[in-house]
DNA sequence: AACGGTAGCAACCGCTATCCA
DNA sequence: CTGGATAGCGGTTGCTACCGT
C-alpha cells in the first residue's frame, strides 16, 4: 500500500487558477487565516487539493509579495547565498523578502543560470569553469558576476543607498530600489556567523514580515496584514495578477476600508 | 500570415520533515 | 517509540507568450 494521496482525486481540479478560485482562497484565508490547508478546499468551496491551494497562496496570493524581476541586486544575493546553501530555494528565499522559493527556483533556472555560463562559471559549483580563469581572477564568483554586470556590492551599497526611504531620504525611491539586497548582501556575505545559522532552522527574516496568522480580532485596524508603505504594496499589484478581474467585491467591507484608506481607491476599484 | 522553436513561469508530483496522538 | 497526518521543499512538467524565419 502506498502513501494516501493527499486529497481525493476524484473530482480535484488541477491546472491554473481562475480569477474565481483566487478571489474565493483569498477570502477564505483574510477571514479565517492559514491553517489546516486540508480543510481549506472544501472550507473555500474549491475544488482543489489543499497542497495546491497552499502553492497558490505562498507562491502567487501571499500580500508581501513582490512582483516583476529580481533587480541585479537581488540576483546577486541569490548567487551568493547559492553558492554557499546550494538548492535550498526556501532558505534563500527567507533571505529574499517578497520573493518566493519557487519564484527564486525559476529565476535561477531561466536567468542567472545562463548568465552565469555565459560568465564562465559553472552554476552548480560556482567554480570557474576554465581553471586558468580562476587562477587570473582571484575574486568570488559573486564578485565576478557583480564586475561582469558592472555592479558593485559595495558600490551599489553606497550609490544606492537603503531600500528603506525612511531610513534614507537622501535618494529618491526609485534610485534606491536594490538597495536593500546590496545591503543584504553585503551583511550576509561578511557575517559568517550568520552563513552558520542560516544552516540551522533559525526564524526567517519574512516571518518577521508575513504573519501567518490574521488578526481577525484587529480587523478594523489592519485585518490582521502588515500594511505599511511596503507591504500594501501587493495591493498595488493587484491588478498585476488578475484580482482586478473579479474586483474587490471579495473583501469584507472592512477590508474595503482599509484598502480605500492606503489608496486603493485611486483607481475607482 | 503561418509556423516552429524557445523562454519563462505557474503548477504539479513525489519525497522528506515535523507534529501529535 | 511508532505510525499516521500534514506541511514544506525541490525537481519537473506543461502551458503560453514571444520571437525569428
Amino acid at each position: 500500500m502506498g502513501r494516501q494521496p493527499c486529497c481525493d482525486k476524484l473530482g480535484v481540479k488541477k491546472g491554473p487558477w481562475t480569477a474565481e478560485e483566487d478571489k474565493k482562497l483569498i477570502n477564505f484565508i483574510l477571514s479565517n487565516g492559514q491553517c489546516c490547508w486540508r480543510a481549506v478546499p472544501k472550507l473555500a468551496g474549491l475544488r482543489r487539493c489543499g497542497k495546491s491551494c497552499r502553492l497558490r497562496w505562498t507562491n502567487y496570493l501571499r500580500p508581501d509579495l513582490k512582483r516583476g524581476l529580481l533587480t541585479q541586486a537581488e540576483e546577486q544575493l541569490v548567487i551568493d547565498l547559492h553558492a554557499r546553501l546550494g538548492n535550498r530555494w526556501s532558505k534563500i528565499a527567507a533571505r529574499l523578502p517578497g520573493r518566493t522559493d519557487n519564484e527564486i527556483k525559476n529565476h535561477w533556472n531561466t536567468h542567472i543560470k545562463k548568465k552565469l555560463l555565459k560568465m564562465g562559471i559553472d552554476p552548480v559549483t560556482h567554480e570557474p569553469l576554465n581553471k586558468q580563469v580562476s587562477s587570473k581572477d582571484s575574486s568570488s564568483p559573486a564578485e565576478h558576476f557583480s564586475q561582469v554586470n558592472n555592479i558593485n556590492i559595495h558600490q551599489v551599497e553606497q550609490n544606492d543607498g537603503v531600500l528603506n526611504s525612511e531610513e534614507n531620504s537622501t535618494s529618491s525611491p526609485a534610485e534606491n530600489s536594490s538597495g536593500e539586497e546590496s545591503l543584504l548582501v553585503d551583511s550576509i556575505c561578511s557575517d559568517v556567523s550568520l552563513i552558520n545559522s542560516m544552516w540551522l532552522d533559525e526564524t526567517p527574516l519574512m516571518d518577521t514580515l508575513w504573519d501567518n496568522t490574521p488578526k481577525v480580532e484587529n480587523a478594523n485596524n489592519n485585518m490582521g496584514l502588515p500594511i505599511g508603505e511596503d507591504n500594501c504594496a501587493w495591493l498595488l499589484d493587484c491588478q498585476d495578477f488578475g484580482i482586478h478581474d473579479f474586483g474587490f467585491n471579495c473583501f469584507s467591507e472592512v477590508e474595503t476600508n482599509v484598502l480605500q484608506a492606503i489608496g486603493m481607491d485611486r483607481k475607482g476599484l
